[in-house]
DNA sequence: ATTTATATATCTATCGATAGGTAGATAAAT
DNA sequence: ATTTATCTACCTATCGATAGATATATAAAT
């Protein structure tokens, strides 16, 4: 299927019903007869829009991916240090987490990669390729540093990570003390 | 259903299984059909060994916290720096990703924990704590570093997400990446 | 203006496959 | 005799998916 970047209103509250439970569950979570009945149509109608649950799948995820990468930004449209550049991505996630009590879709997503159909595991690969090179030009810019290989795939895998360790303990202060550790290490280590 | 420390051969395997599907597809992932092709048996046997499928992922999970905290062993019976006890702890989690192309279990069910059975997220819950305990001991001896309050949760963090980056972009580099620069930060922040 | 055609969005009804789970028989081991 | 471990056979519920009907709206052709 086509990689929309407009939805009919019905195509969109379905696909945010299925965002939700699959952060919450994973791909096998949703299924068109829930989603159906939470937008109150029958299934046949969610077949209508997405043919295939592969379908409805990529849309999920391709579409939180043009949503995370529009509130991002430009990675050096912003002056000052590196670790102000990267708060952007810390409210995100940290948002991302508060808001919907669950990790991000991707990370969900990329922990079941190898039982995702294609075109699902493709886009959830393009999604964290597009995040660490975001990041690694937000530590590039104005920075004496010579060597940032690395840092950004280390920092968003301790931001991955710790939303997972938040809701598998119920416990957000894991991602706030991430954030926290994060801002230190990176300002110890970078200017 | 109680948590045995022995199993029979069979249910075993069936554990064994199980585990490695739930690694790769999360806990829907496994089916008591599937289970019962792999190991030679009708499924209405794999529910003799584990009436329901609360009891399995029970099961699964306490075995693997059980193995996982045996390998550990004791925080502090080793001398040598912090990064030096940590070592332990990289080589299982880089074992457990190389060996089985996927994810700690953990990870897994830990961020589906809003959609799993009580019982089972009780266990990951545990699981969680128990290696965040490890790890805090394992930063605190032998050094003269005052405050450690957070960096268990932060280098955990760091590499279950590095596990994830990996499977999700099918790159183990994220993995060793993050093991040297977790090195490095603590090198720097500590002794 | 009226007819014709196409697209949109839904419905009812159903399919085969599979899910977790159970009852009851059987055979071997203790 | 009881326990252990398996089987056959079956249940209900749900899964993703499809066929075919229907209503409505827009667009093009007459």
């Amino acid at each position: 299927m086509m990689i929309k970047d407009r939805y009919s209103p019905k195509a969109s509250e379905i696909l945010d019903v299925a965002e939700t439970h699959m952060r919450k569950g994973g791909f096998d979570a949703v299924s068109f007869r829930d989603l159906a009945g939470a937008v109150g149509v029958k299934s046949a109608s969610v077949h209508y829009h997405f043919p295939q649950k592969a379908d409805l799948g990529q849309a999920v995820v391709a579409r939180y991916r043009a949503r995370i990468f529009e509130s991002l930004g430009d990675a050096d449209d912003v002056s000052g240090t590196p670790v102000e550049r990267l708060e952007r991505l810390l409210t995100i996630y940290r948002t991302a987490l508060t808001d919907a009590d669950s990790v991000c879709l991707c990370n969900m997503l990329g922990a079941e990669a190898r039982y995702l159909p294609d075109d699902v595991a493709v886009e959830v690969d393009a999604f964290f390729k597009g995040v660490l090179a975001w990041t690694e030009k937000a530590l590039s810019s104005n920075t004496k540093r010579p060597d940032i290989t690395g840092w950004a795939s280390y920092l968003l895998s301790s931001l991955q990570g710790a939303m997972v360790l938040s809701v598998a303990t119920n416990n957000y202060d894991h991602y706030h003390n991430t954030e926290k550790l994060i801002r230190q290490t990176v300002d110890a280590a970078f200017i």
